[in-house]
DNA sequence: ACCTTCAAAATTGAATTAAATATTTTGTAT
DNA sequence: ATACAAAATATTTAATTCAATTTTGAAGGT
């Protein structure tokens, strides 16, 4: 039916877990891929007619998805013009990491309040399947892992709209996250604090690992900002 | 063109200030106001020939509005099956109010460093038509100011996207205290809550606001639920 | 009497068509 | 030659039409 395989996206993203068997909604976690993996620019122009003679669809349920992404923000409808990506600035990267690190600080603290020793454990592996992916240098896949790593953290706060509201902005931050340059020191650094952030959960300590997210996101920010504005 | 007139709501929820000039976009502001006011019952079926024929729109931008409620948590939309308002159910006010409480941690203290004297005498005042409202026990117009205050609060932040996703959690909020039945002594004891914070604020200490702030939302929250339970 | 099965009605999903709005092109006048 | 205006074109919005799915109700069997 779609020109290409449907990804799959995180299934912990509890974004739109419902409704998977329609045409839109099928659209809607299509073009969020398609956008998040910058395989459509951010500000580009998407011309509906295009784009639904390359999904086979007519222009009613494409407009419906459209709908949706510009609600999650990542998708602009100005009045009788056409659609485009939102643009990413650094200022808005700064914003939406700034936000994503509140709410890593307190769920964090929370789930470690929750989580049982074997989802600890389920996080461990994650994060040694991560430093293969780090030593093979594969970038696309570790950043969906690392995307799935900060979502399994907060999901164990057991919050369903912390997890609904976190998933939809680590959409756009992973989609920054895409057209920033990233070296290699920043990556190494990365999984240093993913380590330091396990072993706090590890042992229990829900504070400490809140504030190590919290920097270590907070971090992330600065630095994809900085890419942007430097790019 | 519409059956009742359209309540203008909250200016400073950034949910989505685009686009209010087409027919979908209205029907989308009309629609979340009458939902969180729970002119439409929460869990109630929403039957798109009924809102047609009331609104005098065809089904195309009604629907179009729909998926955008959906995604905004308003409204649940099970594929080949009628659109329903979301359930309001007690252990999911307890989610919210959690994640509200801690934006407004973080927001206020994001506030009070950016906040100019203006900005404080500006809540100084919505305060204190607050009160009056209080005194004449006008529930409708206060819990719209209600809004107003706490959204002013974490506006100050200067962050958009705190903005945004703080509107459309207080949407959900403001829907279930409608629901929810407030005693005179919650409300009486909000009101001082409401006056420490604000002092909080205009000594220009954030810290102090924020943890105010997350203590009364928190509050708030667990009263709110409770209701529900009971009732 | 109750449960299952089948058929009709109703409702939702998607495509097509028509109307309104913006954009581009072309011509004319200064 | 440039600037403005008007017409033509293209694009978006909304209504209508068609198709597919679910629900409802009744009939027949256990």
């Amino acid at each position: 039916m779609f020109g290409q395989p449907t990804p799959s996206h995180s299934p912990s993203a509890a974004a739109s877990p419902i409704d998977r068997s329609t045409l839109h909604s099928q659209l809607v976690g299509t073009l969020r891929d398609m956008i998040v993996e910058v395989r459509l620019a951010p500000g580009e122009r998407i011309d509906e007619k295009t784009l639904c003679e390359a999904f086979g669809v007519s222009r009613t349920p494409l407009r419906e998805a459209l709908k949706v992404l510009a609600s999650e923000g990542l998708v602009e409808l100005p009045p009788n013009r056409s659609a485009r990506t939102t643009p990413i600035t650094p200022e808005g990267v700064e914003e939406l990491f700034e936000v994503i690190s509140w709410l890593d600080l307190n769920g964090a603290k929370a789930a470690a309040d929750k989580a049982t020793a074997d989802d600890i454990k389920h996080l461990r592996t994650l994060h040694q399947r991560m430093l293969r992916l780090h030593d093979a240098r594969e970038r696309t896949e570790y950043f969906r892992l690392n995307r799935e790593f900060h979502a399994g953290i907060v999901d164990l706060a057991g919050n369903s709209v912390l997890s609904a509201v976190y998933g939809g902005l680590m959409a756009q931050a992973q989609r920054a996250r895409y057209v920033a340059i990233q070296s290699q020191a920043h990556w190494d650094r990365g999984i240093e604090e993913h380590e330091r952030i396990l072993a706090a959960l590890e042992e229990g300590d829900g504070d400490e690992a809140g504030r190590l997210l919290f920097e270590h996101v907070r971090e992330t920010g600065h630095r994809v900002a900085r890419s942007l504005s430097a790019g």
